[in-house]
RNA sequence: GGCUUCGUGGCGGAAUGGUUACGCAGAGGACUGCAAAUCCUUGUACCCCGGUUCGAUUCCGGGCGAGGCCUCCA
């Protein structure tokens, strides 16, 4: 069997992947906190645990590997979004409509970056239990505390197997020169929220340990008792469960900057309540990215949403107004863009690249037209992109082998190894008219085939200026003919395509 | 201040102690009435200073520069 090596945070060293199961290989991504629209460094996140997710498939089969990326529902940031998008309806019904409306918009982002759909999307509010759960036992072991109506984690109460910080490489000493806001109820400085009380107007669910009001979890406990509930306690682990090793699974992963706090007091909570030295075997996190060599954040004008990029007229190979292909074929050109950099390293998203990708993509599907390449009869992998994958994700050195094999007009390799890593979306292959994408266009299609017509006389009889006519008129309207002989009758044969071209790009 | 990533040609971005990366863009050519598309060819590079070495972009040390995390964030 093939061996995966990962880069570990935990150790901070490459390390052979070895599933605690083969039968169920169980990976855990941190989702996204559903008030907004998911940016393009969701994007990246979530392309990145895709590919995990499809090599991890291929080794250990389809049906032996669960993937759970859950989505976080409740949260402040939520609750602040809701009052200020729905001001007339009560708080909890704003809440319901946001979260709902902005996950099925996520949902549909994210496919259309071609990514398939993890096994399991826990919601955080349909694990209120679990949550209570691990922290009433946190408490009964002297983890946690009650203070003025919150349930906080007592960092100084872990000991050293394993240590607080060890993720993020942190000494509680320096951390706490650091901390800027101090609770009074806190017993120390780092103490960090398990549950703390709603007020009248805010969610609120019954409260662990006995606290009389209502209240709402902390951020980290959702992801520590949704791992629970979705890879422990199905496979024989849980609160009631002693054998250390069933409460530990195989992957966690999410974005570098959740590796403190948030990763750090998932650990926090998860092994302190079951006993464990670990959470999951392997961390893995994936690079910032940045927005034309600047952190990308609201105050600076430069927060680009999926959203955004799929409605953008992407130059040249845009399309007409079926708005789904063509947004599909943003989807995948982002992809492609993204799986060019190592998933560790930082990511600089430019305009350029977005074009730069999407060039080189239609080139690889005009091969795979030529040969009417069909994704869902050819289903491998060449051993060259497995080897590259294998090592630690690396998605760059599959696209050199994809480059390899497109230059060697290997159609049958490139297609396979672009369906690997998502890059296939079979409508673009397959039209009717055996032409490259789906387009509609204002213009019928009668329309244009007669002036195609029209123009063929026109240039049998040397009529240069009225043929140019013909095609200056047509690429006014976005369409662009493509001149090209029959290599059996030695005719001229036209075809057309939708695109638009727009040279400011370049 | 603590931790951390990185500095390669116009742009993106690999590998490598001595030999063309590659892609996009550019240039030249083939094809074409002209285009477009496609194919072929091609120029330009390794932040600075030391050290190790026969030889360093690649290893070591120092410097300079850029970014990230330490607070909600993928």
């Amino acid at each position: 069997m093939l061996t995966l090596r990962f880069y570990n945070t935990l150790t901070r060293q490459k390390d052979d992947f070895r599933a605690i199961n083969a039968e169920n290989v169980r990976l855990y991504v941190c989702g996204p906190t559903i008030y907004d629209y998911a940016h393009i460094g969701n994007a990246r996140s979530v392309i990145v645990f895709d590919v995990l997710y499809r090599l991890l498939r291929h080794v250990y089969g389809k049906d032996h590997v669960l993937y759970v990326r859950n989505i976080t529902d409740v949260d402040d940031k939520i609750n602040a979004r809701a009052m200020h998008d729905y001001p007339d309806l009560p708080l909890n019904e704003a809440i319901q409509r946001l979260t709902l409306s902005t996950n099925l918009q996520f949902q549909a982002d994210v496919a259309s970056l071609g990514c398939l759909e993890p096994d399991i999307q826990p919601l955080a509010t349909d694990h209120l239990s679990e949550m209570r759960a691990i922290i009433e036992r946190l408490i009964e072991r002297g983890y946690a505390y009650v203070a003025e109506d919150h349930v906080l984690f007592s960092v100084s109460s872990m000991g050293n197997n394993p240590r607080y910080g060890a993720l993020s490489g942190r000494f509680l000493d320096d951390m706490i020169a650091g901390t800027r806001v101090n609770a009074s109820y806190k017993r120390d400085e780092m103490d960090f929220v398990l549950w703390k009380p709603s007020r009248e107007n805010e969610p609120g669910w019954l409260s662990p340990a006995g606290i009389s009001i209502n209240g709402r979890p902390g951020w980290h406990i959702e992801c520590s008792a949704m791992s629970m509930a979705q890879l422990l306690q199905p496979f024989g682990g849980g609160l009631s469960c002693n054998n250390p090793i069933a409460n530990i699974f195989d992957i966690h992963g999410g974005g570098v900057d959740l590796v403190f706090p948030h990763h750090e007091n998932e650990i926090a909570q998860s092994c302190s309540a079951f006993g464990t030295d670990r959470m999951a075997n392997i961390w893995m996190h994936n690079g910032f990215l940045q927005v034309e060599g600047k952190k990308m954040s609201k105050s600076l004008g430069n927060f680009i949403t999926i959203r955004n990029l799929l409605e953008e007229k992407l130059p040249q190979f845009i399309t007409g107004t079926d708005k789904k292909t063509c947004e599909s074929w943003v989807g995948l050109a982002i992809r492609l863009s993204m799986l060019q950099t190592h998933y560790r390293d930082p990511f600089n998203w430019t305009h350029q690249r977005l074009v730069s990708a999407s060039r080189e993509l239609y080139r690889w599907y005009e091969l795979l037209r030529e040969v009417g390449f069909d994704a869902s009869i050819n289903t491998g992998a060449h051993d060259a992109i497995l080897e590259a994958l294998a090592d630690d994700l690396n998605t760059w050195n599959v696209i050199t082998v994809l480059r390899h094999f497109y230059k060697n007009r290997d159609a049958h390799a490139l297609g396979e190894g672009m369906a690997f890593i998502g890059l296939i979306n079979q409508p673009f292959i397959f039209d009717r008219d055996n032409r490259l994408f789906v387009h509609e266009t204002t213009t019928s299609e009668t329309e244009i085939d007669t002036l195609i017509g029209e123009r063929l006389l026109a240039i049998a009889a040397k009529n240069w200026t009225r043929a140019d006519y013909i095609r200056d008129e047509l690429k006014k309207k976005d369409i662009l003919l493509q001149d090209s002989v029959n290599p059996k009758t030695g005719k001229r044969i036209t075809c057309w395509r939708v695109m638009k071209y727009d040279t400011t790009l370049d």
